[in-house]
DNA sequence: ATCCCGTCGG
DNA sequence: CCGACCGGAT
């Protein structure tokens, strides 16, 4: 849920989502559209089908969570963040990952002079500065005043990373449809796919297209020109 | 209108 | 390595 997405805008989701599925168990048998309906209005919601199906893949193998990095990564939706967030906060292991809290402070303080400043040099200073003993708090508290740093500042030191840029408008985006049509399909369980293009004011071949790329990533079904969430039918 | 800010597929 | 992916705040 943390992906791209602030704590304060998590955390009722969080609650929410945990008290719905309060176990990885009741997570990977419940159908995707009901995790879904909990998660829309999060936004990203591959981060819903990527976490469900970690879920199935944990529940299937018997697995625990694994407390490596690299096994970590195996499952859908972890990257190398999520991993080393993982493995520090909830086995308190001594890994390196970058945040843009994270980031955002190191810049801060040891790079500022710099431009078009890679993760490769700020890792640097990561592994140098690193709370072996207390990785969770260390990562904690770090992240924190990344957090606090950045309403703070009047100029995003990440600015000057590598990975900074500005992104297309989301007005009229595909994305804004992909995320009308799952808020749609949350509320109404199924819909033809003409009324679907006449509610949301788009043509049919628009929508068709739009449909089309959810159908891929198993995000809904389209069967007789009818949709459904998931892949209930 | 622009910012926020990880993962993945092409 | 580039660009798509969500939605609320500003």
């Amino acid at each position: 849920m943390l992906q791209q997405t602030q704590v304060e805008r998590v955390v009722e989701y969080y609650r929410k989502f945990l008290h719905t599925f309060p176990s990885l168990k009741s997570l990977a048998m419940a159908p995707l559209a009901s995790v879904l309906r909990v998660w829309s209005g999060l936004g990203y919601n591959r981060r819903a089908r990527n976490l469900w199906r970690t879920a199935q893949m944990l529940q299937n193998s018997g697995a625990r969570i694994p407390d490596e990095v690299e096994q970590l990564c195996q499952y859908p939706g972890i990257g190398p963040y999520t991993a080393g967030a993982i493995a520090a906060f909830a086995y308190n292991k001594a890994t390196l990952f970058i945040d843009t809290n994270i980031r955002r402070v190191y810049i801060y303080y040891f790079l500022f002079q710099q431009k078009d400043i890679t993760d490769r040099e700020i890792m640097y200073y990561v592994k140098l500065t690193l709370d072996s003993v207390q990785p969770a708090k260390w990562y904690n508290a770090l992240m924190d005043a990344g957090s606090i740093l950045g309403k703070l500042l009047p100029e995003n030191p990440n600015s000057k990373s590598r990975k900074y840029c500005k992104q297309s408008s989301f007005e009229g985006s595909i994305r804004q449809l992909r995320g009308a049509i799952v808020r749609k399909l949350v509320m109404h369980h199924s819909l033809h796919i003409d009324e679907l293009a006449h509610i949301l004011h788009i043509s049919e071949n628009r929508i068709q297209y739009v449909i089309d790329t959810l159908q891929k990533e198993g995000m809904l079904v389209c069967e007789e020109r009818k949709v459904y969430l998931g892949s209930e039918t």
